[in-house]
DNA sequence: ACCTAAACCTGGGCGC
DNA sequence: TGCGCCCAGGTTTAGG
């Protein structure tokens, strides 16, 4: 779930059932995951639910907040009369570690399978001391997702890209320069803009710029749009899959055919991550 | 300041 | 069916 639009579907989702409920009790069930303690948040009732890049921030009417970050595989699922999905029939399962019991007789899962994520309590005054809020860069989609700090603007991306000699695609997903891209869409939005991924930041031309951060918006809209990527285990609030893995323009496609000429798209590894691309539309 | 590899974990897919 | 290997929407940390 894990870039920006995922996370936004889920908290758009959670904002819908979670808002006005109550935290009736809280079972740790793998202590690795939570940090805090329970009995700040038992009794409170959620107040409103808000994302800074992939981080969600759920404040309760207590002082207190929950900082939720869901990593690789981290999964928050509502089960409750209003959902009552297959998906969320079948939980708890062997991959949920922390089930809130909401009032209404309904639940809040977290699973995550490989167990990266993390849910901390904190003041709710203290959040904007964590590096997770602190350390990051501006939004992309400030004003369409309701959530973030201050807007990623066409001169303030130029400001970002321009001396650094660091490989663009490495660049757009540093949370600390914007927030919230990933691999999925930093990939797809470099094909978008036909600039190849292995090049230094410092060296896209003006125009390219321009066209870079129209494609950025671009992809994370459409993200949006096709409810999040769900290529592997990214479900939203209610359990349900997201689509924009169907309309994915080059992310996992190594060896298939570019979706505008053809050729075979290439993979590499930039950052540790892998990278796809088209040689041939990709300058 | 910058780059890489490894670490945190489990599971799925592939070749043999 | 099983084994070994590589892959995975992220981030942090250690080392060069």
């Amino acid at each position: 779930m894990p870039e920006l639009p995922e996370v936004e579907t889920i908290r758009r989702g959670l904002e819908k059932y979670l808002v006005g409920r109550k935290i009736e009790n809280v079972e740790v069930r793998l202590a690795r995951i939570f940090q805090g303690d329970i009995k700040d948040i038992t009794g409170a009732k959620f107040k409103d639910i808000k994302r800074f890049g992939k981080a969600l921030v759920l404040d309760l009417n207590n002082g207190y907040s929950l900082a939720i970050h869901v990593k690789m595989t981290g999964q928050l699922v509502y089960k409750g009369k209003e959902n009552s999905s297959e998906f969320a029939k079948q939980l708890p399962s062997k991959f949920t570690h922390v089930i809130f019991t909401l009032d209404r007789g309904a639940f809040l899962f977290y699973n995550d399978i490989r167990q990266f994520g993390w849910i901390k309590v904190l003041k709710t005054q203290e959040v904007q001391k964590q590096n997770f809020f602190k350390d990051l860069g501006p939004e992309p989609l400030v004003g369409q997702t309701s959530s973030g700090q201050s807007n990623l603007t066409l001169d303030k991306f130029k400001e970002i890209i321009s001396n650094k000699s660091t490989n663009i695609k490495v660049l757009l997903m540093d949370q600390k320069k914007i927030a919230g891209v990933g691999n999925i869409y930093a990939n797809d939005a470099l094909f978008l803009a036909g600039i190849d991924p292995r090049r230094p930041a410092k060296s896209l031309a003006e125009d390219e710029i321009v066209k870079l951060y129209k494609a950025i918006i671009e992809v994370l809209k459409r993200g949006l749009k096709y409810g999040g990527s769900s290529e592997n285990t990214y479900v939203n609030a209610l359990g349900e899959t997201g689509s924009y893995q169907e309309y994915a323009l080059v992310y996992g496609k190594t060896g298939k055919p570019c979706p505008k000429c053809g050729t075979p798209i290439e993979f590499v590894r930039l950052g540790g991550r892998g990278t796809f691309f088209c040689s041939s539309c990709q300058h």
